[in-house]
DNA sequence: TACTGTGAAACGGTTCACAGCC
DNA sequence: GGCTGTGAACCGTTTCACAGTA
């Protein structure tokens, strides 16, 4: 159930860490979930949690909570549950968001610029350093105190500001040479917003965000009333 | 494999059409990159595609292209794979795209302003007819053509047109609130862009897009370099 | 008593492999 | 020959149920 290995685990570390591979995709965006909830659990003095309080939080149960950070070590208190601070180092550490992150975005048009308003970044730790677009018009200015670049210079702003995510705002056409630049510029991820898929090297990471696809889901779902969810 | 009745099918149907609830999500979902790729493939003056060339243009086998399709019909063609133009005409009807769908959005902040904005939505077949807010500062103006009005108009404006999904703008803390005016009004479908988890009504189909989620997936890939996609 | 952690069973989705068709 | 549609095998995830712990 654990690494392949079969060596005995490190001597007692507080954070485990199984080849991540065998870690089911779904796993990850759940704890995303749970950070968030614990967050608003905190938030509302609440010092502890159950593992079915906080399922029955967000619709799961409470096998799938305690199976899904089992994955990662042993966070419960038998007879207490979950101390809320606690797991939420433990998840941050886990998803890397203990660490601070600095992002570049590509495209200020309408969704570029209102992510650059967006608070929720940097509330989780990843920062805007930069951001660029190749229309000459909307160069030099600040937009939310981030310095906006033309395109030309995403290399070298990446380099120096050592920037490890891209966000990709631009339209569909020229999303794809704009994902070249970046991996090219260095960064290790991509958040891709345009409607379409990327072809990247095996060692970045990516994200696709494509809202008509998600009101597709959406429309979908009330068409054929399956009340999912 | 088909619907429990065993009866058998209806003579010919374009489309068939199983318990909604027998189709897995993941399908639905690949159903809407399908479309997107074949759009890309039909302006490319494609006129047919076989399941390993769209499959592998998405990341996906073969055999996983025919078997989302076959739940829903028989679309292809022996011998030749399936035709761009028909198998976009039955993904629009499978997902409801094909009707058009009158949508509310509450909260003209930075992102809901951005989405205003965004031509795709209409390009699918939804019409964002009527925004809210509750600021009298965003009253009675319009933006990118949607009249925008108080939040106490809501009910009012959302049974005139006939309104069936909403978009959720709004900070965190109002999230909920909104959505129970939503549903008391009326609609079918709602979109939270708010990182909180809704409680909705069981017939109320939902669809939650969390941005600092998506980047916590990212953060997890990178920190782990797990090279997915 | 109240809860976690976890093997084992159950479930559901994906892949395989091939019959059928153009 | 090229390709779809699909039962069956396979595999990964979820749920169950209970031993273990404070």
């Amino acid at each position: 159930m654990f690494p392949k290995t079969i060596g005995m685990p490190p001597p007692k570390q507080k954070i485990e860490t199984p080849d991540p591979l065998d870690v089911p995709k779904a796993v990850v965006n759940r704890l995303s979930l749970y950070l968030r909830e614990l967050r608003h659990l905190l938030r509302a003095q609440k010092m502890t949690v159950s593992s079915s309080e906080l399922g029955s939080l967000l619709g799961f149960t409470d096998a799938q909570v305690r199976k899904d950070l089992a994955y990662f070590g042993h966070f419960g208190h038998p007879g207490i549950g979950y101390r809320c601070e606690e797991l939420i180092n433990a998840i941050r550490s886990i998803l890397g968001t203990d660490q601070e992150w600095t992002v570049a975005m590509v495209g200020i048009g309408n969704l570029g610029r209102a992510l650059l308003g967006y608070r929720g970044f940097a509330d989780q730790g990843f920062h805007v350093v930069a951001a660029f677009d190749s229309d000459p018009e909307k160069l030099h200015r600040q937009i939310e105190g981030v310095p906006i670049y033309h395109m030309d210079r995403l290399t070298e702003i990446v380099r120096q500001h050592n920037i490890r995510l891209g966000l990709i705002c631009v339209p569909a056409t020229t999303a794809q040479k704009v994902a070249d630049r970046l991996v090219e510029a260095g960064v290790a991820g991509i958040v891709n917003f345009a409607p379409v898929t990327l072809s990247l090297p095996e060692e970045i990471s990516s994200v696709g965000v494509d809202l008509s696809t998600e009101l597709e889901q959406l429309s979908f779902s009330v068409a054929n009333r399956d009340h999912s969810r």
